[in-house]
DNA sequence: ACAAAAGTGTTGACGATACACCCATGC
DNA sequence: GCATGGGTGTATCGTCAACACTTTTGT
């Protein structure tokens, strides 16, 4: 790979500091950043900055420093992104093939991180491109970005089915209608109403606010929120299943 | 960390490829292998290489070579315990802490893997201290060892119960008494005989080998082996969930 | 004959599924 | 008053848990 051909030197510009050791194995941080609101499950992704891979969405992430770990790593990448912190975060997955970047040995790191769009507006720190795009409009994405994301949905179906994360994308006030919405949105299946509001009576973890939504043109709905101690409480007793 | 001290010298040779260049962030793939018999749940480990940690049990693993992935330098470290290849190898999770390692920044990916005991011999090639230790005596170990083991123990035991990988430990012919028991052993849980072989007898994934135990001081057991062709097409039809 | 483990059935409780009608609100 | 979505109950089925006695073999 010439180090004189114009594409090759943008690289360099742009991926400037992966380039400092061309022998070393190089390591970085991706984040799959899942977002939900009424349309739908979403991901936040820019345009890749790579020639190679021009007008193709990219996972956002960084090349590891050396003083931080990798979920610090991720967490800047959060911040970079929006300005919250706090958000849920989680490994996934270590993607090593050999030639999955074109201008040298990179390792990376995949998470994934969950968050209410309507809560997080998003403020670029970097000049990227960053949009939400639908989950099944992501076709082709750059390097092995889309089998990256893939393994980090079936994790979230995965997860989302045992443990109620689903509560980091839904807003925090919300429908039984909603949350069923989202169980089926994410997890693509149909539930039965009467039986998801009784398993979720059973589980008793909702909070009733004693409020109605209002602006409906028709019968408003209760308002819930999620009981986070009451789960906590759950979990450390026994072998828990959520179990959607 | 001055270098003309003598156990820096040491560890300089017994790790000096990764010390090449003191700036960079180094890689590693650790091992967790598991094995099983009769005795119970054990794990492959050596006694570490490093003065600080002399003494204290490790497990295996190398630093990550550039032509290779994750996965190879996994396999190569199994190859370089025991002269099988084609065990069950998994991807657990990065290890990241600033100070884990001793002498510089590395960060380890810790794959585990499974084997039956009695059909693969140790044959060590690399001159370690390696030995079979039951799960439930290891204490202290060096680096972060032992967070990596737990970490991988849970996993598996969280996998045992969803997917057949027991069969990965258990000799190729056995009787439902010694499946039940690895279920026990495994997952430190009593199960009901009767229910047990009900629920085997449901699943339908064994081969009955119309075959018994000989040489037992007892009726002899019915032995048989897992139907791997079966469980495949059962895994792609529906939501299968193995759920011992 | 005895010790040791193999093998076998029934019941009750609970949770999952399937399904249809009335109600409150905004327009 | 009508369109829209909210809210509720019951019957059936399958699955899981609890439980004790008889059989076969080697010594």
């Amino acid at each position: 790979m010439s180090i004189t051909h114009p594409e090759i030197k943008e690289k360099r510009y742009r991926t400037s500091r992966i380039l400092e050791d061309n022998d070393a194995i190089h390591l970085s941080v991706d984040c799959v950043i899942f977002g939900y609101d009424d349309d739908g499950l979403k991901v936040l992704l820019m345009e890749s900055d790579m020639s190679e891979f021009r007008g193709k969405l990219s996972l956002v992430g960084d090349i590891l420093q050396k003083n931080e770990t990798l979920r610090q790593s991720a967490e800047k990448t959060l911040l970079s992104c929006s300005n919250l912190d706090n958000v849920y975060l989680e490994q996934v997955e270590a993607f090593s093939k050999i030639k999955r970047h074109p201008i040298g040995r990179v390792i990376t790191i995949a998470y994934y991180s969950l968050l209410k769009i309507s809560e997080h507006e998003i403020t670029d720190k970097k000049q990227r491109m960053l949009r939400w795009v639908a989950i099944d409009e992501i076709e082709e994405m750059a390097f092995d970005h889309k089998e990256i994301l893939d393994k980090c949905y079936a994790t979230l179906q995965q997860k989302v089915r045992d443990y109620p994360i689903g509560f980091n994308l839904l807003p925090s006030k919300f429908s039984l209608k909603q949350l069923q919405e989202f169980y089926e949105t994410v997890l693509c299946i149909k539930l039965d109403r009467r039986n998801f509001r009784r398993k979720l009576n059973s589980l008793d973890i909702l909070i009733d606010l004693n409020k109605n939504q209002d602006d409906v043109a028709h019968l408003p709905a209760k308002l819930y929120s999620f009981n986070y101690a009451k789960y906590e409480k759950m979990i450390k007793k026994e072998s828990f299943r959520f179990d959607i």
